[in-house]
Formats: structure tokens, sequence, C-alpha cells
DNA sequence: CGCAATCATTTACGCGTGTAAACATCGATT
DNA sequence: AATCGATGTTTACACGCGTAAATGATTGCG
């Protein structure tokens, strides 16, 4: 089964450092999600569930490592998106952004030395 | 609030042409979803419920036209996704689906031709 | 006029989610 | 040993979603 958007909060606090205890975790994500210390934990279990985390016994608490990887995170995610609206190709994507005129100057730059990149690794 | 993953199902088939009428939009939906007619019903119900589609009586029936056009839900889904996932810039998520060979040669011959006429009307 | 067909509207139901309260456990302290 | 504090586990509850059955309203037909 799929992450959630509360659970993958969770997550991004995992996958900037790892193994975290439940306290640690609720430090990290509670000022910004305004959430209580059962509300972490709850998300832990459901993520234990979900085999998308593994926690091994510290003293009286546990410690949790994500198991599931960001990239597998972003590159599901990101997939779904990408067949949902685009057809499952990447142009039209950035097409659109573009003709939202959500492409920064930076991102511009970036993209140009992508291609200049994929060119060079071409042969 | 936002549409949901079926309901954006019947507001395809509404962007493909419109007005509808229910029966119409099971007709096109119907085999791939599987859908019976009182799930469509729901969720036309709901779609105006959020103020996605609007209805005008037609003898019998009603038609149903979108509100919401289909360039606002694929801007508000990809924002989502890019902000959550790529700090809300392009670049670095193009650059993950190049890292996972997921660019086609179609792709990059319209990515670079996309760059061009970026380059074109810059003055 | 009364009924069957045709639409639409309401209600339902199990499941996941966001959010947490309630409860259980276990080691430390009096 | 009885209690307290820290942790984790279970249960809860309202809400949206996917899916549809049940019910209601309207109208053409016999």
């Amino acid at each position: 089964m799929a992450i959630s958007e509360a659970e993958a909060v969770v997550m991004d606090v995992l996958w900037r450092e790892a193994p975290r205890s439940a306290e640690e975790i609720l430090a990290e994500v509670g000022p910004a999600q305004d959430w209580q210390e059962g509300t972490v934990k709850s998300l832990l279990n459901r993520l234990l569930r979900k085999k998308a985390v593994h926690a091994e016994r510290d003293g009286r608490r546990y410690l949790y490592t994500p198991l599931l990887t960001r990239e597998q995170y972003v590159q599901q995610e990101s997939k779904g998106l990408l067949d949902r609206l685009f057809g499952g190709r990447v142009a039209p994507l950035v097409a659109h952004f573009s003709e939202q005129r959500k492409l920064s100057k930076k991102d511009i730059a970036e993209l140009r030395k992508l291609l200049q990149e994929l060119d060079d690794e071409q042969h």
C-alpha cells in the first residue's frame, strides 16, 4: 500500500538522518506540523505495517530506520503523476511548466546543462 | 477540496468533450473502469458539490460541463508534487528522470527544442 | 389515470487517513 | 513493594473515497 502524505513527512525526517527515536522525530517535525506525540507514534506504526521503516530496540525505546528509500518514493510518486497527466513523458510536463512561466532562470540554465551532459555521455 | 482520482477520470471525459449526460460519460468510461451507472452519478454529484462541474437540465436528464479546466487541474497536481518532492523547482525533477534513464530520445529532442524556443523569445 | 421506464438523489459500507486519547508496560525512585 | 515517568500499543472517531444499492421523482404509454 502507498504511504500517505503525513507518513511521508515522517519519512522525510528519517531520510535526512537515521536511525532516530520517536521523540527525535517529533522534535524535528512537531513545530512545523503541530503534532502530538501520539500522532507521530501512530504514523510510525503505520509505516512499520507497510514495511516502510524498520524499528530496533534501544533500551526503553525504539530507533527507526527507513526501508523505503527516498529515491523509490520519489520515483513512485512522480511516475504516477507523469503517467496520469502527461502520458508518461517528461517533455510535455516541462512544456506545461514552461507555458505557465514556471521555469526560473536557474531551471533553464540547469536544464541546458543537463542536456549538454546527456550529449557528452552520448559516446 | 481537491478532486480525487476517480473523479478525475470523469473530468477527463468532460475535458475531451462537453456537455455530456451521465449516460454518455458512463458509456465512455464504463468499459475501461467497469463502473456501474450509480458510481458515475455519485462521482458527478461529488464534483457538483466541489463546484468542479456544472449541470444544466436537458429534458429529463442533465448535461454536465466542466468548470475546473484541465489546465487548472494539471497545474494544481503538478505544482503539489513539485513542491513536495523537488523544492518547487523543475530542473531537479527532470534531473531525477534523467538519472532514472526515463528520458526518451523524443523527450530529449523536445526539451532541446523547448529551450531553443525560450532562447528565441528572449528578446 | 395508473404504471413502468428512466433519471436523479440519498443512503450505505468498508477502507485509509489525520489526529489523538486511552491504556499498557517497564525501569527508576521513594 | 508501590508509584511515577517515559515509551510504546490499542482504540477511537470524523471524514473522504470507491463503489454501489435503495429510494424518489418524472414522464411517456397503455
